[in-house]
DNA sequence: CGTGAGTTTGAGTGCGCTCAAGCTTAGTGG
DNA sequence: CCACTAAGCTTGAGCGCACTCAAACTCACG
């Protein structure tokens, strides 16, 4: 929903806005402590690329010749083994940061999940900025060190969680992050586009999309969430999903 | 074994050596990049202090007031819901970076798995040092790259791989991390020091302790493995071993 | 020896997986 | 406009891996 909006305002900006100044992500992004001056740096070296869903971004073992940021839709993340098991291992939403400075070649698979734009810089002109400009390798590392957390909260739901637990903490996850971008308060119930595949829940959480499935299912006859279609649904107590999730009171989970 | 080598040289020197010069992870800590005169910095606002096994360092939600680099030793980050099921989250080693500047207060918990030195620095002056010194957050911010990369790396094994190829990857990842430290090339069959109680092993891969001892057991009928002790095995075949953790023959695990 | 922590082994259970069928929805062409 | 198709999702039946509960074993230490 919120997601959807923001794509519309940027293709009412005609898909390529050149001024750095009107994006979305501007001050959360990798650029967020920017003065103006490095701005106008960044803006000469960036370009715009879009993805349909499914397409890949990078295969595991693939020479990087770019790193990016999220503009808008979801990338995801993640690890095959030979045998064909996969598992993500994280979902880029808007803002989000793609590569590896000082890696030659990619240590995962990147895809797109939805219809998504990057803005883009050449790796290696990239990694020469920011040797020479600490406001963007300090929010680099204050995003790398964000997101080690995020992997860190996860890899308990990963080992220890319930299938139900697991589910609920996912919900739980696109919930809050949708409704703390949401401007107009809380509505109640709120709703949350789920955006993501059965499929790709599985991916995420370490599990088949039967069981993904089944414990939607499970939350829902209990009243948890209810679904409006299958990507869409409504909580409409918030504080009762993160019980579900297995939080103590405090939830904290992310960012 | 080595480890145990290295806390005897740092003891010879009396447990306090100052001259950072001397130190056995100065060129993989996070003062790796600096130079001479940097080095003296960091060497007037450092102070040691050594932990016995079990000793806890942090918990989390306490106020963070130092950061600290792991001399000797090794040390646990974990997590634990309210009903006691546990997570680990990271194994610290020598050279790795324990706490994370810009934020106040722990996110996880940090214990002593066993004899530890740290070499530690107030948080807010070093905080202050890392912004004015970009040889240092250049390296904070490449080691959080890496364990970022670790932790993705956990998130496959946490999520998709079976007890035996769990039990399998720990082993392998403690084989190679201890035969890239020897300095007298490869003796087949490989010794190699597991370092950590069952229960630690359970942690961090998200099992029981009874399925770690069956499936160390298992190993071992199966030759993959021999034990000398429960605290000791030797591997004739790390291929072998590498195998059994389901890589694809390029390996790869951590670092 | 006796004690206790750590580890191993056994028996039985149940959660999440596999295999399989049916349902829903959107897109396509007659 | 309505079959037809295919992809995504749901539901059911049965199984097996890892868990739980329980007991025995090992070894360091007093």
């Amino acid at each position: 929903m919120i997601q959807i909006k923001m794509e519309v305002v940027l293709l009412a900006k005609g898909i390529k806005p050149e001024d750095c100044g009107d994006c979305p992500i501007r001050h959360r992004a990798v650029c967020a402590y920017c003065e103006s001056a490095e701005l106008d740096t960044l803006e000469r070296m960036k370009s715009y690329k879009t993805y349909e869903p499914g397409d890949p971004i990078l295969w595991a073992g693939d020479p990087m010749r770019f790193v990016a940021s999220v503009i808008s839709g979801a990338a995801v993340l993640s690890q095959t083994m030979e045998d064909g098991r996969r598992q993500m291992v994280g979902l880029l939403l808007p803002s989000d940061f793609i590569g590896r400075p000082g890696r030659e070649t990619a240590n995962f698979d990147v895809t797109a999940a939805t219809k998504l734009t990057l803005c883009r810089f050449e790796r290696l002109p990239f990694e020469k900025l920011l040797k020479t400009t600490p406001s963007i390798s300090r929010r680099l590392l204050d995003m790398t060190l964000d997101e080690l957390d995020s992997a860190r909260q996860w890899m308990l739901l990963l080992g220890r969680k319930t299938a139900r637990e697991k589910l609920a903490s996912l919900l739980a996850f696109l919930a809050q992050r949708q409704t703390q971008m949401s401007p107009e308060g809380e509505r109640n119930p709120v709703p949350v586009d789920l955006y993501i595949s059965r499929e790709a829940m599985a991916d995420y959480l370490g599990l088949t999309i039967e069981t993904v499935s089944r414990q939607i299912s499970a939350l829902r006859k209990d009243g948890v969430i209810e679904l409006t279609d299958s990507r869409h649904m409504l909580v409409p107590d918030l504080a009762l999903l993160l019980d579900e999730a297995g939080y103590d009171s405090d939830g904290g989970m992310m960012d």
